[in-house]
RNA sequence: GCCAGCAUAGCUCAGUGGUAGAGCAGUUCUUUCGUAAAGAACAGGUCGCGAGUUCAAAUCUCGCUGCUGGCUCCA
């Protein structure tokens, strides 16, 4: 067979050879290191024979630095080598669980980008007091530094094999494989093949008792159990088979795992770190805002210090909205039944809504006929009693403004824009900070336009996105383009618009310059879309904005504009709200400032501190200037010292501290100290006002 | 909604069946201070809510509410 390197270099062998051959042949030391290998793109366990002339590619354990953490070639981890750890790792976590509770049947068990879980369904339920117990039983058998080893059968004698066992998830996987291609079926012993061969490799034997583990597996996996160099269980969850809510139910244990424990100990602190930085602890810490129970969960309560920011946030967006000619408009926060039936929004999506408000009159002769709740309900259900909708999209209103107009080609396209308050009934475990709400405002436009105009208005939107990402800084965001499949017949519209939009999309989000991926089958049914996703703190990602072109809404509404012919046509609609809405948005933007806001979003923008209260009188003279100029600012006049005024300034991340005394009084000055660069010197008052203005209406970004 | 965990002063937390604790924040007084916490005194709690067990419950049991992680969902 030949084999191809990486570095382009051949070599031949005589016989059918392992990833371990190869690279014993190739030097000692690579053979040490070792831990795996891809082969034509695929991992491949070590000492797996090769399939026939491939590239190959060795995979090696890291070594270590000076403390003890992993020294990659390239700098960064090599995701293919923790994948064999990772995946490694679970199959020691699954078989720990199996040692303690046995009646535990294994389902599915995969690594993941920071670790692996296992989802295993048990009697009696795991509780994280259990995780010491199980690391404990984890780490004898890393230290048993047993091999993973593979054998593999053909159906016929797996099948029988699964079937004893009597785990049909593992007979459902079994399957799952056989579709998706495999021709045999692989198992993988934690320990030597001998504990099988003991049993003259008849599969359906009895396994030995001693350290034996085997689970169904299409690997690849780690040589040994020893290259798990430090490991935890991290939490538990609940999870369905197959992600189906009615199907069975599991209990998931997550985990992670390293090469080594220095390595273990940099992505706890990490974790700790990013607790830290989490919306939810700085948001209520700097007073931007706050969720009542007495109010309802999921509805946020904007303090002052966060509608200041909103506020210029809103501002900001709206200032480039009226450049773009959108048109401001204000609709209430609620609609009739009727109204969202012929959107099609009401009863299909009426689980995720607020229940109707049903009018007084209404309920009262229900009441009189003798309605029970039971019929109420299911009236309700079938659109029989008429009420009205907290809104949850702003569409419809914004129709019936198109709609309250006749409409000429010329007037086109139409750009309806507004921060709409919309309500959804999201499930209570879904509610996250600002980052999942039940009421949040969008920052919502609807286009009404020509089907020639679509490619045109979809630049326009991209062009505000890429306006608002580049002044916040914010670089990390991915596009996803929601196209149709091919396949399915759940989209309408004529397969023409289709194209036409769908090509729109593609090049919209290519003007972007940012990374996009293309996602057949993610389109909505009513058109394709464009979606702005961003990771938070913890590495959760979540949806910003949409932009969505839709054939359907006009249909249903039956809106239509008069063309140069004089007839009347259809419209094309363009949902678009860019930053999602303003409670995740600005939670995703509270992260990715850490709180230090720039100085034109920042809630307090200057404080200035006398440094003891002979000097309130300049202080005062100086705020006021700042105020003439339109600065938020405040005098810090307790009655303490310098040191203590300034880390309160800081923890409060105001940009800056503006110190004076008696040198700044006499000479017309300012001492300032920058949030982040510390003490810049005494500059005279009008001169810091000059440059604070200059930075403020630049919108610049004061950290880099 | 599901599984596990958590809920004690405004905040961060200690308190394993026997008189509710600390630090910070707050109030008052002293101090008048030049770049990340001056000192002292005072005040602050129905231990999330409701039942139960017990001579006795923050502590044990059950239910509820809220929160956290994940699952599912996100028009």
């Amino acid at each position: 067979m030949k084999i191809t390197l990486p570095d382009g270099s051949e070599k031949s062998f005589d016989t059918q050879v392992s990833a371990a051959a190869v690279a014993a042949d190739i030097g000692a030391g690579l053979a040490k290191a070792a831990i795996g290998a891809k082969v034509d793109g695929e991992l491949y366990d070590l000492n797996r024979p090769l399939p026939g002339d491939c590239s190959l590619a060795i995979i090696t354990r890291p070594r270590e630095d000076k403390k003890g953490k992993s020294k990659w070639p390239n700098g960064k981890p090599d995701a293919d080598a923790l994948y064999l750890l990772r995946h490694s790792c679970a199959h020691v976590m699954a078989e720990a669980i199996c040692k303690l509770w046995p009646d535990t049947k294994l389902a599915y068990g995969p690594p993941l980008d920071n670790g692996f879980y296992y989802d295993i369904s048990l009697d009696t339920p795991i509780s994280s007091d259990d995780f010491e117990k199980i690391e404990a039983e984890m780490k004898k058998i890393v230290q048993e530094d047993r091999p993973f080893t593979r054998y593999d059968l053909d159906p016929d004698t797996g099948f029988p094999k699964l079937e004893k066992e009597g785990n049909k998830y593992k007979i459902d996987n079994a399957k799952r494989a056989f579709e998706q291609g495999a021709s045999d079926l692989s198992w993988y012993v934690t320990g030597p093949i001998e504990s099988i061969k003991s049993n003259g490799l008849d599969p359906l034997a009895k396994p030995p008792k001693v350290s034996h583990f085997e689970d169904l597996c299409q690997g690849p996996h780690a040589p040994n159990t020893g290259t798990i160099g430090a490991f935890k269980v991290m939490s538990i969850a609940s999870s369905n088979w197959h992600g189906d809510v009615t199907s069975d139910r599991f209990q998931r244990v997550y985990g992670t795992a390293f090469f080594t424990q220095a390595d273990l100990d940099e992505h706890l602190e990490n974790l700790e770190q990013a607790r830290q930085r989490d919306h939810r602890v700085i948001g209520p810490r700097l007073g931007l805002y706050t969720i009542d129970e007495q109010v309802g969960q999921g509805l946020v309560l904007w303090k002052p210090n966060g509608a200041v920011v909103r506020q210029e946030l809103q501002n900001f967006i709206a200032e480039h909205l009226t450049r773009q000619g959108y048109k401001q408009v204000f609709t209430p926060h609620i609609g009739k039944l009727g109204l969202y039936k012929t959107s099609g929004h009401y009863p299909y999506y009426q689980e995720s809504q607020y229940p109707a408000l049903v009018s007084r009159e209404q309920v009262q002769s229900l009441a009189d006929e003798g309605c029970s709740c039971a019929q109420l309900s299911s009236q309700m259900e079938a659109g029989e009693i008429d009420g009205y909708l907290l809104k949850p999209m702003n569409c419809p209103h914004h129709i019936r403004i198109f709609a309250s107009d006749k409409h000429s080609y010329r007037d086109l396209p139409i750009r309806l824009a507004e921060f709409g308050t919309v309500y959804r009934w999201e499930q209570s475990g879904e509610l996250n900070g600002m980052m999942r709400v039940r009421g949040m405002t969008q920052d919502d436009a609807h286009l009404f336009c020509t089907e020639d105009q679509v490619a045109d208005e979809l630049q326009g939107c991209l062009e505000l996105v890429k306006i608002v990402f580049n002044t916040l800084g914010m670089n990390d965001y991915r596009v996803r383009v929601g196209l149709r499949d091919p396949d399915s017949d759940k989209y309408v519209g004529e397969p023409e618009q289709w194209d036409k939009a769908e090509s729109a999309c593609i090049t919209a989000a290519k003007s972007l310059g940012v990374p996009f991926s293309s996602e057949a089958g993610e389109g909505a049914f009513y058109g394709p879309k464009i979606d702005f996703v961003v990771k938070d703190v913890i590495g959760r990602e979540w949806q910003l904005g949409t932009v969505q072109v839709d054939y359907q809404l006009p249909i249903r509404f039956d809106l239509s504009y008069t063309g140069a012919d004089n007839q009347p046509h259809r419209p094309v609609m363009i949902h678009r709200a860019p930053f999602g809405s303003m409670e995740r948005f600005i939670g995703v933007l509270i992260e990715h400032f850490n709180g230090a806001f720039p100085l034109w979003l920042s809630p307090q923008q200057m404080r200035v501190l006398p440094i003891s209260d002979k000097f309130t009188d300049y202080a005062q003279e100086v705020t006021d200037k700042l105020k003439a100029a339109g600065f938020r600012v405040e005098v810090d006049a307790n009655n303490e010292r310098l040191n203590a005024k300034i880390k309160l300034a800081q923890e409060a991340k105001v940009p800056y501290m503006l110190v004076v005394g008696g040198k700044d009084k006499d000479a017309g000055t300012v001492s300032v100290r920058h949030r982040s660069e510390g003490d810049r010197g005494a500059v005279p008052v009008e001169a810091f006002i000059e440059a604070a203005m200059k930075e403020r209406d630049g919108r610049e970004l004061m950290e880099s």
